[in-house]
DNA sequence: TATGAATGAGGTTTCATTCAT
DNA sequence: CATGAATGAAACCTCATTCAT
């Protein structure tokens, strides 16, 4: 934002540095100069958020003049952007990396993903919520924030697909609808346990998931511990 | 935020027009102004958001000076934290108006839930979110934030809790921490529809919501429509 | 300007104080501080000239605040087409005061012509100059510039005009160029003299300019002073 | 100026570069680099003006690098002096480049002035301008400004003092007086004319031109077509 | 001598809040 | 109680100039 009340749309800064800005690869010296910014402009985000942070901070972290700033970005807006693209392409290799073994039980798989997103939310928790922050005020955070949500629900998505093809999921389901309910479960709990300090217990809460989660498609196995009375009372009456 | 740049710690207000903020309650005229900068507010918010709005904006809309508004709120902070109690207040009052009669299975009552917390929510949509991006920055915002959220995982709990006593839901499920996660995906399915502009559809939406909801409890009829595969294994092998 | 760099176009000010200054009239205290705020501008103006001078240094010489300026006026620029204008406005009454006595010789109102150029011209010499040299890099102000010019123009061009339907003046003359070029002689004159710090003798100026005025429209009386020696040829060969 | 607001006073360049800079000539291929310099400021300076042009759009023009400029030049004051000298240069040999046939009219000879001026004018008007602008807030520019005046009043002068004594023009003028006033009005009129825009017929201009200055010094021939009516009372009279 | 990145001073403008009528 | 003008802190961004390779 160029001044204290320039959300939304920032206007094209005039020309300027932007030159260099423009100029496609730097020479070493300077990439690392960035991505020393870069990392600076994160730390000061995590410590003070995106709206208390100055660009006099991020230099101050990152200990150059206040001028190199503008070497490299165009403006507070634009370094965030560039951070919250890097952790957002982070999480989603995170997202990606395994995939299950193939003799998991359906419980086994579930509870790997819920795991492994739990697991890429917590150390980027702060900049997600700033980029959820961000986003209402910055049309581009917003789609950033999106896409996010999108890689999760597409996986999950094809993921029940999947499940239903093998006749493991309820085949009368819509396997994104799904997805998306669920992964709005799993990323807003997510939300709430990391950055709104609500305090829950890790082992019980992906247990709880997991639950949710392959109950949702119909994947629980029969005698699986938490038994359902329902699923009971349909025995009993065998 | 008191001041272009002072967002987090708010200093308390020097003095000044404060002692008439204080005189006990206003007159019927005072009363009035004081309803109708809220309401004007409300409309400023929700057209332009918390950050962008200036008090300015506020007084045009509401049609009274600069100085009036300080005469009933002690700053912007201020203002929107009694719009977003309102807002809240009412939120709530809707979530809790009525009762699902005794006679309904537990798909029609969950559905009527889901049902109720939509429409309790769209018309305050924006006002939600504004809170969610104040709560950023404002602890007293925060701890309004989560009080929705409480109020409604609590009657949710409460609710799983009395059909566990039914034997209509899964007696071994915490019911809380049950409330907790399906709580979230209400909320933030909201969210992601209301706010981030995700363009569902509405009954197909609300029939997921019922259908995971009943199924993380437990509480599925044997026999309804979608029927889950394992639960026919289950019936099959009977 | 807003800013170190931004001469030539300057954007519309992002609202702001805006309304109150696009409302009408102001307050009798609030016409005061707008006068007091143009009389300092123009002190300091001509003391550091336009681009040297601050907004900081008008707020000092005015004794108000910074963000006073900003209730009156949008920016530096704004604040000096004002001062320009109220400049080029009491100039263009001065050179309108007085009208020649019927009875004058051609030299006599030519005199008085040139004196009251440059007597309007002294003591807004400064200002003159500033706007000339914004007018450089602000399109508004070439306007004026060019105002002035035309004012003084049409007013001589009416002159010769007149001075030609009674037989004084060179009846074959284009008055509007003659005026034209003969204003641009008086001008440039006055701005040599009394901003490029040329030294010269003002009677023996005047004369010379009024010389030079009535020659060209060919008004010169057959014997004054200064006989030119065609006319003495002329007036030999008779 | 050195720096966004070091208008007026330019403070000594701090050492650094400048040894360099004072290092005697230059090599052929270090000419050729402050040639190409020059020319590419000069065509930044006329495209955008001296105020919003930067050193980076210079070197960008020239196709060096950022430092290299101080390697030929102190500051951007500098090369425009440079330009200015330059262009002033060319500016005075234009003028004095033919001398008059003796066998020449008055008029002949005052119109092929005219004629010079406004063609020698035409093609530095930009720089010129910025001349004047620049000289406004920079000493060394004020000088230089003045100095095309007078290089073509002093010859003016010395035309009109030949004149006097050939007998062509009033002897009692005051030459030099009169090349300053009558320079003047060329001067102006080519500024009014090429710079702010005034829309002139050249050839009717330079008549006037012409005919205002033979008349001014008295050189007009008698019969010559656009006789005044003074001159014809004269003659009537005889 | 060329390069191109680093430097840092400096002015504008905003707007929440106060205060004199 | 209403008014509306006054206040002043604060942070962005530019770009001439320098300097290490």
């Amino acid at each position: 934002m160029s001044g204290p009340r320039n959300h939304g749309i920032s206007a094209a800064p005039s020309a300027g540095q932007q030159e260099r800005r423009e100029t496609g690869p730097l020479t070493g010296k300077g990439q690392a100069r960035k991505a020393a910014l870069l990392d600076a402009a994160t730390r000061v985000f995590e410590r003070i958020g995106f709206l208390d942070s100055r660009v006099a901070d991020i230099v101050a972290e990152a200990k150059v003049a206040q001028g190199t700033f503008y070497t490299y970005f165009d403006s507070k807006d634009a370094i965030f952007q560039e951070v919250a693209t890097r952790v957002v392409g982070e999480m989603l290799v995170a997202l990606h990396a395994d995939h299950p073994s193939p003799t998991a039980t359906p419980h086994e798989r579930a509870f790997a993903a819920m795991e492994r997103f739990v697991d890429s939310y917590r150390p980027r928790a702060r900049i997600i919520a700033l980029i959820e922050q961000v986003g209402t005020f910055t049309p581009e955070l917003k789609h950033l924030r999106l896409q996010v949500r999108e890689a999760f629900v597409d996986r999950a998505a094809r993921g029940i697909a999947h499940q239903q093809e093998l006749g493991i999921a309820d085949k009368s389901l819509d396997p994104v609808l799904t997805a998306e309910v669920l992964g709005a479960m799993v990323d807003h709990v997510c939300y709430v346990w990391m950055n709104l300090g609500k305090d829950f217990d890790r082992d019980k809460l992906l247990e709880m998931l997991t639950l949710v989660w392959i109950r949702a498609i119909g994947a629980e196995e029969p005698h699986e511990p938490p038994s359902s009375p329902a699923l009971s009372k349909a025995a009993r009456s065998a």
